[in-house]
RNA sequence: CGGGGUGUAGCGCAGUCUGGUAGCGCACCACACUGGGGGUGUGGGGGUCAGAGGUUCGAAUCCUCUCAUCCCGACCA
C-alpha cells in the first residue's frame, strides 16, 4: 500500500481526554475515532489490525470443528421474556420499539437467540455436539464506557455456542475450546493466561477467563510460582496455615482508650502494632436484613465476592450504614470488635490464627490489647472460620504447590459450562438414542475482539508509539525512501523493492509522501510497523539498505541483492 | 447512580478571578528555501467561545438551567 492511496492520521499530542496508553495510541496512530461515549469508528489504519484479528480466530474456531453464523444484533424482547432476562437484566440492556411499538433489545449476547435457533434446527442426538459461534457487533449500555474500545459500548465479540446430551460431552467441548483459546492468544502474539474465574451472573460450572497481562490491567490474577495454577484474584481461596491456632499466651486482656483512633492505620500508630497483630470487624448485612460482623486480620483486605457466597451473608454483599451499627451494637463501626459483639460473627481463618491481637471493644473510643480467642471468646471454634480475604503475594498457592504471586491482566476471553439453564427456559431438547426427549447442555465461550487490539497495545509499546505483534499488524514492513523528490536511483530503488516486495506477500506501507524523513520515521514508529527499511542515496552509494526491526536499538545494513531474502526470512512468509 | 473535573479553530491550550476588537502552538492551504529524526521564512483559510435563558450600554468572562465529556467507586468480552 502507497500512503498516498491510504488513509494516515496521526496525531502529535494525544487528545485530553484519553487517559490510558492504548486509547492515546489509537487515537494517535489514526486508528479509531470517538463519535459519542463508548462508539468508536474504526478508520483504515485500526481496521487492518481489527480484521487480523478476527481471522485467527475464525481459523482456529474454524480449525477447533465449530462453524460459523451471524446472527441479528436486535432481539426480540419474547426471547429474553422466555429466559427471564427481560427483567433480570437491567438498564445495561438496550431496548428498543419498531414502528409498530413491539419490543426489541440490542443484544448484549446472544444465548437465547442461538439456543432459539438451535432447539427449531437441531432435532436428534445424531448432530450432536455442536458449536457455533458469531463475530458480531455487541451492545452493553455500560453505566462508564472508559478506556477507549478498552470497555466500549458498542464492541465486537466472537461468541460461540456449544450444545451436547451429557455434561461429558461438554466438558470435551470445554477442553477443545480451552485449547483453542490457547492457540488463538498464542498467534495473536500476545503473553497471556488462562485462570480459574468466578462464573458471575450468567451462571454454570467451570469456567475460565483469558487474560492479556499487561500492567495497566484492571483485574488481578493469583499465580502459583511452582504450578500451573492461576486464579483470579476474586477466586482465589486462601488456605488454612494451621491445624489449630496458636496458643493463648500468659498476658491478660485489657482494655486501653484509644480516644479518636479508628481506621486501622490510626489504631497501629497509636498503640504501636503491627497491622498483622490487629483485627478488623467490619459489619455487613446479612440474609434478613440481620447485621453480620466480619472478622479479618488488619493487614488483610476482604474478598466481597467470597464473603458474598457464604449462606448467611446478602449477596451481593452490602456494608451496614453507621445508623445501623450505632442502633444495633451500640458503638461507631472504628470501635467495634468480635468480643462480646452481640450478631452473627464470620472469623476469617487468618485471624482465626492469631494470639494477642488488639480488636475493638465495642465502646467508642476504646479497644482490647492481648486477646486470645479460646480464653476470652465464648463457644469460639476454630473450625468454623471461614476464608473471606483476599490472596495476597507470598501466600501459600491455593493447589499447595509454591507461593502466590500477583500480576495484572486484561480480562479478554471468558469460556463457561453454561449447564440447560437457557436449554431450559427455552425448551431446546431433541430425542435421544432411547426415543426420549432430553434437554439439551449448554457451554459458551467469548472474546472481545476490539478489547484484544487494546491489550495487544497495553503490552507492546513504548515511548515511540505501538509495537505490534507481526500476526496483528496492519503492515508488515515499512518502506521509507530518504528525500525521494531528489533522488533518482532513490525513487527508482523504491519502485523496483516495492514492487519485488508485493511479490513476496508480505505487507509493505511505502510511505511515498514528500515529507522530511524525520516525520516519516515518527510516524510508522507511532503506528507501530514492526519492520522498516530506509532507501537512501547514502546507502545506495554503498549498495545498501537500511533494515531496523521496531523493538531494535540499532539499525543494520543489508546488500541490495540481498534484502528481499532477509526481508523473507525476518518476516517468515 | 454518587463524588470530582472539563467544554474556546481538526488537535493541544491561554484568555474567565477583575465584562470592553477572538488569541497562541501544532495541523491545514500557497510560495520559497531546506532535506537521515516532528526544519525555516513569507502570506493565507478556519471559531454561534457546548446550548438555552437571564443581568448589563456591552458577556467566552457574572447568574440560572440543560447537554456533552473525562476521571474515581459497583458490572463485564
Amino acid at each position: 500500500m502507497r500512503v498516498s492511496q491510504f488513509f494516515l492520521s496521526t496525531l502529535k499530542e494525544p487528545p485530553a481526554d484519553a487517559e490510558v496508553i492504548s486509547h492515546q495510541l489509537m487515537l494517535r496512530a489514526g486508528m479509531i475515532r470517538r463519535l459519542a461515549a463508548g462508539l468508536y469508528t474504526w478508520m483504515p489504519m485500526g481496521l487492518r489490525t481489527l480484521r487480523k484479528v478476527e481471522n485467527i480466530i475464525r481459523e482456529e474456531m474454524n480449525k477447533s470443528g465449530a462453524i460459523e453464523v451471524l446472527m441479528p444484533s436486535i432481539q426480540p424482547s419474547e426471547l429474553w421474556q422466555e429466559s427471564e432476562r427481560w427483567d433480570q437484566y437491567g438498564p445495561e440492556l438496550l431496548r428498543l420499539h419498531d414502528r409498530h411499538n413491539r419490543e426489541f433489545c440490542y443484544g448484549p449476547t446472544h444465548e437465547e437467540v442461538i439456543t432459539d435457533f438451535v432447539r427449531k434446527e437441531i432435532r436428534s442426538y445424531k448432530q450432536l455436539p455442536v458449536n457455533f459461534y458469531q463475530i458480531q457487533t455487541k451492545f452493553r449500555d455500560e453505566i462508564r464506557p472508559r478506556f477507549g474500545v478498552m470497555r466500549a459500548r458498542e464492541f465486537s465479540m466472537k461468541d460461540a455456542y456449544s450444545f451436547h446430551l451429557s455434561k461429558e460431552c461438554l466438558a470435551k467441548t470445554y477442553q477443545i475450546m480451552f485449547d483453542t483459546y490457547q492457540n488463538i492468544f498464542t498467534r495473536l502474539g500476545l503473553e497471556f493466561r488462562a485462570v480459574e474465574a468466578d462464573t458471575g451472573s450468567i451462571g454454570g460450572n467451570a469456567s475460565h477467563e483469558f487474560h492479556v497481562l499487561a500492567e495497566s490491567g484492571e483485574d488481578a490474577i493469583a499465580f502459583s510460582n511452582k504450578s500451573n495454577y492461576a486464579a483470579n484474584v476474586e477466586l482465589a481461596p486462601v488456605n488454612k496455615v494451621n491445624d489449630t491456632p496458636t496458643t493463648q499466651k500468659e498476658n491478660k486482656l485489657e482494655k486501653i482508650a484509644t480516644p479518636n483512633q479508628h481506621t486501622i492505620e490510626e489504631v497501629c500508630a497509636f498503640l504501636q502494632v503491627d497491622a498483622s497483630q490487629i483485627v478488623k470487624t467490619l459489619i455487613v448485612i446479612g440474609e434478613n436484613d440481620t447485621l453480620i460482623a466480619l472478622v479479618l486480620r488488619g493487614d488483610h483486605e476482604l474478598n466481597a465476592v467470597k464473603a458474598q457466597k457464604l449462606a448467611d451473608v446478602a449477596d451481593p454483599l452490602e456494608f451496614a450504614c453507621e445508623k445501623d451499627i450505632q442502633d444495633q451494637l451500640g458503638c461507631k463501626p472504628g470501635s467495634i470488635g468480635p468480643l462480646n459483639l452481640n450478631c452473627t460473627i464470620l472469623i476469617d481463618h487468618a485471624a482465626a490464627e492469631l494470639a494477642n491481637f488488639v480488636c475493638g471493644a465495642n465502646e467508642d473510643g476504646f479497644h482490647h490489647k492481648e486477646a486470645n480467642w479460646h480464653r476470652d471468646f465464648n463457644n469460639f471454634d476454630y473450625d468454623t472460620s471461614v476464608d473471606i480475604r483476599k490472596i495476597i503475594e507470598g501466600d501459600a498457592s491455593p493447589d499447595g504447590e509454591g507461593s502466590v504471586s500477583i500480576k495484572r491482566g486484561i480480562e479478554v476471553g471468558h469460556i463457561f459450562q453454561l449447564g440447560d439453564k437457557y436449554s431450559r427456559a427455552l425448551k431446546a431438547s431433541v430425542l435421544g438414542d432411547d426415543s426420549k426427549e432430553q434437554i439439551l447442555t449448554m457451554g459458551c465461550y467469548g472474546i472481545g475482539v476490539t478489547r484484544v487490539v487494546a491489550a495487544a497495545i497495553e503490552q507492546n509499546f513504548d515511548e515511540h508509539g505501538i509495537i505490534w505483534p507481526q500476526a496483528i499488524a496492519p503492515f508488515e514492513l515499512s518502506l521509507i525512501a530518504v528525500n525521494m523528490k531528489k533522488s533518482n536511483q532513490v525513487q527508482t530503488m523504491c519502485e523496483r523493492l516495492y514492487s519485488e516486495i508485493q511479490d513476496t506477500g508480505i505487507e509493505a506501507l511505502f510511505d511515498d509522501r514528500e515529507l522530511r524523513v524525520g516525520l516519516l520515521f515518527k510516524d510508522h514508529e507511532l503506528i507501530g510497523i514492526p519492520h522498516r527499511i530506509v532507501v537512501s542515496d547514502r546507502g545506495l552509494e554503498q549498495g545498501n539498505i537500511e533494515y531496523k526491526g521496531r523493538a531494535d536499538t540499532e539499525a543494520q545494513t543489508v546488500p541490495v541483492d540481498e534484502i528481499i531474502p532477509f526481508l523473507k526470512n525476518k518476516i517468515k512468509i
